[in-house]
DNA sequence: TAGTGGTCTAGACCACTAA
DNA sequence: TAGTGGTCTAGACCACTAC
């Protein structure tokens, strides 16, 4: 085993002459590097990534450099650094993240027994709006799945969700019975699909028969419409999903920085 | 001129010996300074701060460590950093700010023109909720502000403002019509105060009769109600805001991360 | 050309974790 | 004790702005 310099396997672009074309520091570069790794399953949520050191002699860069581009992935929730430890793939098995997606808080501030209610799981052709928003043809499958979310038994949030059937292969309501809560936590573990962002939309209106029929309420009372697109790894959405929450005893939290 | 030092003016404490009482880290430190600087006004919002080179001189510590402390505090939107012209105090004159504050957005995207009709502006003592929110006595005065906001001539948004007097002595109907839109660059050019960050708990209610007169819509109608408390550097609350949204044909935008 | 922030390096040492 | 991330330094050079 001789000590003889391995091929460069990875392609940086070091030259930073001015004006270069299309010019990016080297920790863009390996920040961009450390997100194929993550997208191709490389490391999965939960796990270690290699230590800066490592990633420093991989990459030919100085651990400086790799700290940065890990840096501004942990502030993106991507990864989670641990003093004394090692950096780690986020998952969604962790009541920090879980609060990151579920902004329905109650009133008074008390933890709530939470519990799911699958109504359906099915493989249909997506709506126009939904096809367009998942970057998909009409024709493409989906899965739609329709569930009750009930807070101390009482049912608070009604959703709809598409998700494009070529990434959930073998979704089904019994795989969704037998895992419990967070659905997002059971994407990951079973389908290797992270979300890692997300965008919502709100609106007040009337609840429609069927809401409220799902909520226990009567036709009518004022609901929050919340429609989300999801995305993971490079923005690619993977998910929509249209909620009904009733606000009698519970908010919508947020924080405006 | 002699070139003798001058006595240490800033208090840094430099002892990093394991398991010292209260470490904190230098950078830490001089961010905790640069934020008393700010909440002094010693740089007004719109202007530079010193050079990296310059702070890092008057706290005797290099410029990468003065470089941390203002990378978090541009991270949180406090300080703005423009490459070859300098670093900026971050202010509420620019639509990047204003639309961090303002997440109702109309269905079509397009642009449209917003005005403001202020109704009230009056010097009350606070309802108990309001000074506790705001970390008052309910015998304590408060400005009481009411105002419509429309989206091309339409109403859209009825708020009720409370604000703590001391703050904002001199504040009346004539100066907020004489001030156009934003309402928080007006806080912090006549009075001082920077909006810094808001915590806000969202809810769907049936318009009560006065919000439904003000938005010209029936009692009854599906309102986006937001509830807002607004803090200033230091995490001191200093604006309670309730407001009610018609959301027919716009939406409260969000972001997960 | 001078001054600003932005990138990158190499090395020292500290704080935390686990064996 | 060894290995990890966290802090701090000093210095070089690049990119951008303004004069």
């Amino acid at each position: 085993m001789s000590d003889q310099p391995i091929a460069e396997p990875y392609a940086l672009d070091t030259g930073r002459a001015a004006h270069s074309a299309a010019y990016s520091p080297l920790y863009q570069q390996i920040k961009a590097m450390l997100l194929q790794s993550l997208d191709r399953g490389e490391w999965k949520p939960g796990e270690p990534i290699p230590s800066e050191l490592e990633l420093a002699a991989r990459f030919q860069v100085s651990q400086g450099t790799v700290r940065k581009a890990i840096d501004e992935l942990a502030a993106d929730n991507l990864l989670l650094r641990r003093q004394g430890k090692g950096t780690f793939v986020a998952t969604h098995y962790e009541a920090k993240v879980r609060f990151r997606f579920l902004r329905l808080a109650p009133d008074d501030g008390r933890q709530q027994a939470t519990s799911s209610r699958v109504l359906e799981c099915s493989r249909i052709k997506p709506p126009a709006d939904v096809a367009k928003q998942l970057d998909l043809r009409t024709s493409d499958q989906v899965f739609n799945l329709r569930r009750v979310l009930s807070f101390n038994d009482v049912p608070t949030i009604f959703e709809d969700i598409w998700l494009p059937g070529a990434l959930f292969k073998g979704l089904s309501t019994e795989l969704l019975a037998e895992h419990k809560i967070p659905l997002y936590g059971l994407f990951e573990s079973e389908f290797g699909v992270s979300m890692v962002r997300a965008e919502e939309k709100l609106r007040a209106l009337a609840a429609p028969t069927e809401q409220a029929q799902h909520l226990s309420v009567q036709t009518g009372t004022p609901l929050l419409q919340v429609e989300r697109v999801a995305y993971t790894y490079g923005d690619r959405p993977v998910e929509v999903r249209r909620g009904w929450y009733l606000t009698q005893h519970f908010h919508y939290r947020n924080s405006l920085n």
